[in-house]
Order: C-alpha cells, then sequence, then structure tokens
RNA sequence: GCGCCCGUAGCUCAGCUGGAUAGAGCGACAGCCUCCGGAGCUGUAGGUCAGAGGUUCGAAUCCUCUCGGGCGCACCA
C-alpha cells in the first residue's frame, strides 16, 4: 500500500489535505501521535473509502483497543474541511476525503507544470554520476546491455526529477585479454577485411573475429585433448577440480592463447603497431556502439576508457600500505583485510609484481570521479553477478578512508535469462541488441500498416518508420522496467515482445487517445477549464487520484532507484482513463462536465508524457 | 565447502519498511464497436504465497531449519 507521509507528500496537491489530518490526529490523540509521524496509506478498494489509519500502533501508548481508539479518531476527524466522510472499520480509520477542493488542485497542478509535474527539490545541491552500460569493445551490445542502459537512463531522470545535478557516464572497457583475442583472430585470420570490405557494422564484425578466437581456440583444445587421449566420455567423468586442472594447464601452453598474451604484453609497451591496431579495430566499435546508442536514445556526458586509467590506483594503495591500513602478502601483493572488518574475504588490491588489478583501476576511477566532479554521490548500475565483488569495492574505500565511500552505490539489477539459459556471447546464444530493435520495429511497422486500412489520410512513410520505432522502443523499455531492478528477467520473446496488455505501446495508446480528444476539442473552438471543476464520478475521481499520487510515485521511485515503482503507476493510471473512457463522454457531454473533462485529461497526459519521459519513452502525438 | 539472492495463479511478474478479503498482464473461457482511436473495455475460472517450525494482536513479508533454483568466492575482467 502507497504511504503518505509529512516528507512523500511534500510540495503535492496533497499536502494542505495530509497536514489538515494530521494536526487533528495530533490533537485527537494528545500528542501521543505526532502530525510529523503519521502515516497514512491509501485505503483498500473495498471500504470505499480513500486514506486509513491503522490504529494498532497507538493502542499501547493510549491504552485502548485499536477499534475504540478508530472511533474516537473518527469523531474528532470528521471536523475537518477536507474530509467528506470519517469512520471506524474496526481498528481502522477510514477517510473518504472532500473531493472538490483537492481534484481543483490536483487538476491545476498537473497542467500548470506540465511535463515537469511530479519534479521536486528534494535532492537539489547533490550531485550524482551514473555509470551505466560500460561495454568491453570486443562485441556488440546484447540484451543484458539493452537492460542496463534503459535502467541506468531511467534512474539518471528520475533522480535529476528530484532536483539533484546529474552526470552519466560509463567505463569502456578497452583493453585486456579479451581485446587482445579478437586483435589475435583478426590478424590473423581476416586478410585485410575491413567493416566497410564486408559491409558490417563495426562492432559486429569486430565481434566476430572474437568468436573466431574461441573457435579457433576449442580446435586447438580438441586437438590437445586428442594428443592426451582424452575424449568426451573421459572428460565427462572427471571432477570438477580435475577438469579446472586441466583447462588451467591447457591455457598455459595454448599457442593462441600465448600469442593473445604476448599481443597485450605489446600493447602495454606501446608497440606502434599494435597500438595502430588496437585504435582501428576499437574505432571500429565505437562507431558501432554510436549507432546502437542512437537507435536506442542513449548518451553519456563523459566516457571513461580503461586504457586511460588500468595503471593509476598504485599511488593510493601503496599509500594505504604505508600506512598501516593495507597488508603485504608474502609474495609482495598487496592485500585489503576486508576479513577483520566484516565479513566479507579479503581483496588482493596489488599483484605480488606491482601490476594492478581490475580492482586497482576501480579504486583508481572512483577517486577520479569525485575529484574530477565534486560529486555528492556515485552510483554504478552493474548486474547482481557482481554483487560481492561491489561490496569488496566498497569496503575497501571505507578501509581507504576516503570520505566518500559511504556515497559510492552499487545499482545491482538482475540478470537476463533467455529460455534456454543463460546467454554466452561465445557460444552465438545471445540477442543482439541491434537486431532485436530492428524486429520489434518491423513488427510494430506491420501493426500499423493494419490499422491504417480503412480510409483516412495516410501518413507518410518517414513518419509511419519514425512511430514504428517508437513504439518498439517503447515496448523494450517497459518490458525491462516494469519488473523491480533486482528481480532476474526470463526473457521470453513471445510476450517480451508483445504490443497488447501491459506494455509500453498500451501507454502509447492511451496517450495518444488523450491527445486525439484534446486535439478535437480545440478543433471545435477551445475550451477553458470552469471553476469550480465538476467531476463527481467515481471513475473520474480514481483518476484524480492517480494524478494526485504520481509524485510520490516518482520520488519512491527515485529513492529506491527502482524504476518500477513508476511503470507500475503510470500503468494504473493509463487503466483508470480507460476505464472512464469507456463509459463516460467526453466531446459531447455537458457543460461544465465536458470542460471538465477536458482538464482532467489535459493533467492526466502530462502525467502520462512526463513518467514516460522519466521512464525514457518517447511519448507519440499520434500513433 | 562457504557467501549472497530467489521460490506468490498454467506462464511472466507486483505486493514498498509486518496490517483489512494476496493483485496485474498474458494464456483459457464468456461478452462489448449505429458511440470521442478495439494496441481498448467488462466478466468468469485459476492460489495449502516451495515445505515445516517459531516470533507477533496480526506473517507472502521477520527468525530457524529442510527442499528446489540462480549468482559469486582472493594476485580474471
Amino acid at each position: 500500500m502507497k504511504n503518505l507521509n509529512p516528507d512523500s507528500v511534500r510540495g503535492t496537491a496533497l499536502e494542505p489535505t495530509f497536514r489538515d489530518i494530521a494536526e487533528r490526529l495530533e490533537q485527537a490523540t494528545g500528542g501521543a501521535l505526532p502530525a510529523a509521524e503519521v502515516q497514512l496509506t491509501v485505503a483498500p478498494e473495498h471500504t470505499g473509502a480513500d486514506l486509513a489509519l491503522a490504529c494498532f500502533p497507538l493502542a499501547r501508548s493510549l491504552r485502548k483497543n485499536p477499534a475504540q481508539i478508530a472511533g474516537e479518531l473518527a469523531d474528532a476527524i470528521a471536523a475537518s474541511p477536507a474530509v467528506a466522510r470519517a469512520e471506524a472499520a474496526g481498528p481502522y480509520l477510514n477517510l473518504s476525503l472532500e473531493r472538490g477542493a483537492l481534484c481543483e488542485r490536483v487538476v491545476a497542478a498537473a497542467r500548470e507544470r506540465g511535463s515537469s509535474y511530479g519534479d521536486s527539490e528534494r535532492e537539489s545541491g547533490q550531485r550524482v554520476m551514473v555509470e551505466y552500460v560500460s561495454p568491453n569493445t570486443n562485441k556488440p551490445l546484447h540484451l543484458g546491455h539493452v537492460r542496463n542502459a534503459v535502467l541506468g537512463r531511467a534512474v539518471a531522470r528520475l533522480v535529476a526529477s528530484q532536483g539533484a545535478e546529474v552526470l552519466k557516464t560509463d567505463i569502456i572497457n578497452d583493453r585486456g585479454i579479451h581485446i587482445a583475442k579478437s586483435m589475435i583472430a583478426y590478424r590473423d585470420f581476416a586478410a585485410g577485411e575491413t567493416p566497410q570490405s564486408s559491409g558490417e557494422k563495426g562492432d559486429h564484425f569486430v565481434g566476430r573475429w572474437y568468436v573466431r578466437f574461441d573457435q579457433e581456440l576449442r580446435a586447438e583444445r580438441r586437438r590437445w585433448d586428442e594428443q592426451k587421449g582424452l575424449d568426451a566420455a573421459a572428460l565427462e567423468k572427471l571432477d570438477t577440480r580435475k577438469r579446472e586442472q586441466l583447462d588451467e594447464e591447457f591455457q598455459q601452453q595454448s599457442e593462441l592463447m600465448q600469442s593473445a598474451r604476448a599481443l597485450l604484453q605489446q600493447w602495454e609497451a606501446e608497440d606502434p603497431e599494435v597500438r595502430e591496431l588496437w585504435r582501428t579495430m576499437n574505432q571500429w566499435v565505437y562507431d558501432g556502439f554510436a549507432q546502437t546508442y542512437e537507435l536506442l536514445g542513449i548518451d553519456f556526458d563523459k566516457h571513461y576508457y580503461e586504457s586511460d586509467i588500468y595503471r593509476g590506483g598504485r599511488e593510493i594503495i601503496l599509500d594505504a600500505l604505508e600506512r598501516g591500513v593495507f597488508e603485504k602478502a608474502p609474495n609482495g601483493a598487496v592485500i585489503a583485510p576486508l576479513s577483520k572488518h566484516g565479513n566479507l574475504q579479503d581483496k588482493v588490491v596489488l599483484r605480488g609484481d606491482g601490476t594492478g588489478l581490475y580492482i586497482t583501476q576501480d579504486i583508481n576511477l572512483a577517486t577520479i570521479k569525485f575529484e574530477e566532479f565534486q560529486l555528492t554521490r556515485s552510483l554504478y548500475v552493474i548486474g547482481s553477478e557482481q554483487d560481492f565483488y561491489m561490496k569488496q569495492l566498497k569496503a575497501t574505500l571505507e578501509l581507504l578512508g576516503v570520505p566518500w565511500a559511504s556515497e559510492v552505490h552499487h545499482l545491482s539489477y538482475g540478470m537476463v535469462y533467455l529460455p534456454e539459459g543463460k546467454m554466452k556471447s561465445r557460444e552465438g546464444t545471445v540477442v543482439d541488441a541491434d537486431d532485436l530493435v530492428h524486429e520489434l520495429r518491423a513488427m510494430a511497422r506491420e501493426e500499423l500498416e493494419q490499422r491504417l486500412g480503412d480510409g483516412g489520410e495516410r501518413p507518410p512513410d518517414e513518419e509511419l518508420e519514425r512511430r514504428a520505432l517508437a513504439i518498439a522502443l517503447s515496448a523494450i523499455t517497459f518490458n525491462f522496467l516494469l519488473v523491480g531492478r533486482e528481480t532476474d528477467i526470463q526473457f521470453d520473446p513471445r510476450s517480451s515482445l508483445a504490443f497488447e496488455g501491459k506494455t509500453g505501446p498500451y501507454l502509447q495508446y492511451t496517450g495518444a487517445r488523450i491527445a486525439s480528444i484534446l486535439r478535437k476539442a480545440d478543433e471545435a473552438g477551445g475550451w477553458s477549464a470552469p471553476s469550480p471543476l465538476v467531476l463527481e464520478s467515481d471513475a473520474e475521481w480514481r483518476l484524480v487520484q492517480a494524478v494526485a499520487l504520481y509524485p510520490l510515485a516518482v520520488a519512491d521511485a527515485a529513492q529506491s532507484y527502482d524504476p518500477a515503482r513508476l511503470a507500475t503507476a503510470l500503468f494504473e493510471l493509463a487503466q483508470s482513463f480507460n476505464a472512464l473512457y469507456h463509459d463516460h463522454r467526453v466531446l459531447d457531454a455537458e457543460e461544465p462536465q465536458r470542460s471538465s473533462r477536458l482538464a482532467l485529461l489535459e493533467a492526466v497526459l502530462a502525467v502520462l508524457r512526463g513518467g514516460m519521459g522519466l521512464l525514457g519513452i518517447e511519448a507519440l502525438e499520434e500513433m
């Protein structure tokens, strides 16, 4: 149930109503329930009331049973001009609000503020960085990246809506053994082919060589196994430890792996030829990524490149070692003794040979971020598979004693599984981001064609394409954002690609319907909102409530970094509108109902558009 | 082996810090276009909330155990 409390209603149209009720409750309880601590919930449907107060918690301090308390409070609250009816239902105090004034305030607020309705200043003065997507530059973006991208964008917008200054960034993992692999395969097998010559998108092109490397490596492995007299059946029988040993042994002596490692060393030694190839191939990937981001509508304020920062972090760590915060292992490696300060395992932060690890550069990058931008908070949108690592990173930063360590937050999100299980790019069982969008766009285009059939003028092809893309993207975006951030997703192509039911297109359709009505009203000579508004039906009241509660949903989603809270609220708003639409006429209603409803629809459309915008969905005027 | 997470309708998921009769979408079934956009609306069926204990006035929610699944576990990224 949604909660109304002094903070959540602050600055909203509900605030005066809430404050009046809260003050009366404080008085009626003789201060046992201070106004500042009042928590009202939205009353369940079957009660017929709007808000409710559970009286159990008061029983102790007032030394009465909850039902009796509810009864006594009902009398006190009934006197409020904001309340139409107050009655006890067992231990609950149910309140029905005086609708008139509230409708007026809610509708006016949404119409006046338009798409910024729901914004607040809770986070003003905060400077927040959101790191998201952060791809490797050896293969194209896939479904997992899409979830990350869509989530990161929505979180960034939500946090910004609360008044914070937001910086979007990614760390591009552009070096390392995985990059060396695609370079080796390209150098040895591509015979000078390029994305241009093959007519392929750069990231897909490079990804193909990454896969090729893996194929060649497997072939090498098979030959190796054969030499050792190991067939599939024999391998099958080995226990995991033995198998890992074999894997390790193979990796060590593999020719391909050796050349990949050699290449990586050349890269680190800044061998000009290797660097040149690396730059060329990375550029192909960046060009490909740029197209995908453009398609999805994803952007960044600042890119960080692993190749720029991977050497850093040593000084910080050595300094901590000197201060006695970190410890030295027998072989010279530096470890963060996390087990002494919590229940985490110790973490090696610098190798025995003095070279850095992933966490070394992560410490470096975290520092760079806070120093470069004077951040007050740093958010990392990274999958739940990294939960443990991210805990270690944060604990390590805390150990280092940097003042901002507590402002590093891991926005963990659930994995994306296909019907056949986990995606593995090397095995080709991935849903490619570009393919996904193109496929859905084609489906949306087909739907559009079908619906265009009977009469009316046909929009130009360009426009139809634009709409098809917006519809497709709304489907993808909403599908990912509707489920809780931390929930693993079973990506079922059938339901995930649907346009009906609880989907992005449903929101689009609802918005387009409302826009259409408002357009017709303008064409019919315009209108202006009457005062007072005449909104008497329950269906209208439900819509007003949804509009009134919208800012609470935005704040809730922003504070929990979970756009699903908002996505759900928007869907329910759309449902309420569609229900109203079904049995209430708007354009040919009598005045003052007609213009009252138009005003309400304008408010609803503002919410729908604003909310979709926060989720990263472009609302269409027409479908 | 250890750690973290999860198990709610046939399927996919909500259920926010414990609170009233556990909800939605899809699927199934039955309806609704002389009417503002049917990508819509209305209704029906479908639940021992994995199981067993416990705490509480009250548990899907908190604790313990069992079963089932996922992810991760030091000098990979």
